[in-house]
RNA sequence: GCGCCCGUAGCUCAGCUGGAUAGAGUACUGCCCUCCGAAGGCAGGGGUCGUGCGUUCGAAUCGCGCCGGGCGCGCCA
């Protein structure tokens, strides 16, 4: 199979470079699609470039350039332009070509060829306590269309969920179930502020009951509430309060440890197994696949934490401070110290992380990316800074943010606190929106761009998502397929020269763009690159639907038409795969 | 206070890593279904790319300073 258009035009150029200007061989070329029509299909500003070293007028060097350029079929004209431009304009003959070759290759034209690069990529990761809500959706629908598009560019991709199984958070969820069991007996605790509001917790704590009555109800509530300081009043907010109602939340959870004994770990073990059970059947449902669930507590099981900071101390990376184990993390680009040990013996989360991290590296990945939410970025330098410190290569590990998607409703902000209980689930916006629209929506823009997420208008004009845009396109190609009865496989043979007008060879050069485009938004982790693009390749087929008619009697012109059209519909599925959007037949 | 992100059409956003006259969608105006699907197309108006310097052949894009907005700065996870 010959290269493409865009790297056989380099090749030429290069060859004029090195008769023009052989010391500067060397020298970049880059080739770009400029904006307008009458300057051709591709241009370059080689002369522009090489004007400053060589000393000479751009316009001259471009004359140069093309004097030494060698003739080949692919170029219909080259000219001079502008301040020193080289515009080429391709053969009509190898503007359609990609046609045939889309065809020819199926599912596979436009895909990359990194095999063999190994690479992880770990999204979502929220806490099971709880169902996953609009701004894990997010994440979610990046992360999943990030992962399909590395796929796609060539690499060996393993998505990846870490469950924070091991902490605090946990051990509250845990509580919070109990307590709703608790008053199904008459065991009135009043229920914490800061532990978890929602009714999902209630429905946990019903079906204990339904399952083993009052198994878990052998308790007095003054033996839940022994030694709590009790709670502040609603309405204070200061931060004494605030440190009252922690602590109040912290003794319960001791106190319901004691109590429970061997049966805590049951009802910790039910909620996070409930909690995480419905989440990974709401991504399921996204069309959100995991290849590994990493359990953070296993990292605890398998002593690798130990061994992670042991490692770090063994290194000098280690200090103890007012009983706590310190990490040197400033001296790797951190802005302070951090904790990695407690004062009572405990691991912080950044320590199980680091341990995490280790095992990452252990794998064997090449590249490592983690998805977070935007307000995670403070821990990125810590984090690089631990691994270097490990003696890893920092530059393997690669970190994506992601910005909270802030809904409106009603014109007014919605709250989004899990413990609050008052938030809009990714389950119920899925179920207002579709599944379609709501991963198409989510990936419309810049990872890194704060998403204002309106519920009103993702749920009342849903037609006038623009998925239905690209989705329409690939129903309509099928249509006329189906109307047309002939064979598919009959128009990868067919004579493409009929193609000729500006809407068709338009077409023909946005196929021709698809495997750059690929290319691009993987290496700048950015599929909404693939959206806008799919939007532009719908729309310029659009246009040329409505102006010409594929249908025709003449056999030839039918042919070639139909054969664009089916290169199309094959582009635009294998975009909306990506995206992990359906492509329908018929709408 | 320090760090990261952002500021482009009335609104929501792109802008291919420095290129030629800054683009879509939406909204507004006027057209196109005896015609393969009108969830579509065509045409039109709409801009000091927050702002001021700088870098160079050339800046929405790179650098610095302001102005405005978001987020983060725990022995939480």
């Amino acid at each position: 199979m010959s290269a493409d258009p865009k790297t056989q035009l380099a090749d030429l150029l290069r060859a004029a470079l090195k008769s023009v200007a052989p010391e500067q061989a060397d020298t970049p070329i880059h080739l770009e699609r400029p904006k307008q029509a009458d300057h051709g299909d591709f241009a370059t500003n080689l002369a522009l470039q090489l004007a400053r070293p060589l000393r000479r007028n751009p316009r001259e060097l471009a004359a140069l350039l093309l004097g030494e350029l060698p003739a080949d079929a692919l170029v219909a004209k080259a000219e001079v332009a502008g301040a020193g431009f080289i515009n080429f304009t391709l053969a009509a003959g190898a503007k359609t070509a990609v046609v045939r070759e889309v065809l020819a290759r199926g599912d596979a034209f436009g895909r990359g060829v990194r095999k063999g690069v190994k690479t992880q990529i770990e999204f979502v990761s929220a806490n099971p306590t709880g169902p996953l809500h609009v701004g894990h959706g997010r994440g979610a629908a990046y992360g999943a269309s990030l992962a399909s598009l590395l796929e796609f560019a060539g690499f060996d991709v393993t998505r990846e969920y870490y469950i924070n199984d091991a902490g605090r958070q946990m051990d509250i969820l845990a509580l919070s179930t109990w307590l709703r069991y608790l008053a199904f007996f008459g065991i009135e605790v009043p229920f914490p502020p800061n532990a978890y509001q929602g009714g999902y917790v209630i429905d946990m704590a019903r079906e204990m009951r339904d399952a083993h009555q009052g198994r878990f109800a052998r308790v007095t509530l003054e033996a839940v509430l022994a030694g709590t300081p009790g709670l502040p009043p609603r309405e204070r907010k200061d931060d004494e309060a605030k440190a009252q109602r922690e602590a109040h939340l912290d003794r319960l959870i001791a106190n319901a440890k004691q109590l429970l004994a061997e049966d805590y770990a049951w009802v910790h073990g039910f909620a996070l197994n409930e909690q995480l059970g419905d989440c990974r059947e709401d991504l399921q449902e996204f069309g959100v696949h995991f290849d590994k669930w990493f359990s953070e507590k296993s990292l605890f099981d398998t002593g690798l934490v130990e061994r992670a900071v042991a490692e770090l101390e063994r290194r000098g990376h280690i200090y103890v401070q007012d009983g706590a184990k310190w990490f040197r993390s400033s001296g790797f680009g951190d802005e302070k110290d951090r904790v990695v040990q407690r004062e009572n013996g405990m691991y912080t989360y950044f320590a199980s992380d680091i341990a995490y991290h280790l095992n990452k590296y252990e794998r064997g990945y090449d590249r490592i990316i983690d998805i977070w939410g935007a307000d995670h970025h403070g821990y990125i330098a810590r984090v690089r800074g631990a691994v270097a410190a490990l003696g890893l290569p920092p530059d393997r590990l690669e970190v994506a943010l992601v910005q909270f998607a802030v809904l409106y409703r009603n014109g007014q902000k919605a709250s989004m606190s899990t413990r609050a209980g008052d938030f809009v689930t990714l389950r119920e916006l899925r179920r207002e929106v579709g599944n379609d629209a709501c991963r198409f929506f989510y990936v419309l823009r810049k990872s890194d761009q704060h998403l204002d997420f309106d519920l009103d208008l993702a749920k009342s004009q849903t037609n006038e998502n623009p998925v239905y845009y690209v989705q329409y396109a690939h129903a309509r190609v099928c249509s006329v397929l189906q109307q047309w009865g002939g064979d598919v496989a009959e128009l990868a043979e067919v004579t493409l020269a009929p193609l000729a007008s500006e809407r068709e060879l338009a077409l023909c050069a946005q196929l021709g763009v698809f495997a750059e485009v690929v290319q691009n938004a993987a290496a700048d982790h950015a599929p909404h690159m693939i959206a806008f693009y799919l939007k532009d390749l719908a729309g310029e087929f659009h246009g040329w639907y409505n102006a010409e008619r594929m249908l025709v009697d003449d056999e030839a012109v039918r042919g070639a038409r139909l054969a664009l059209a089916c290169a199309v519909k094959q582009v635009l599925a294998s975009g909306l795969r990506m995206l992990g959007v359906s492509a329908p037949e018929s709408m």
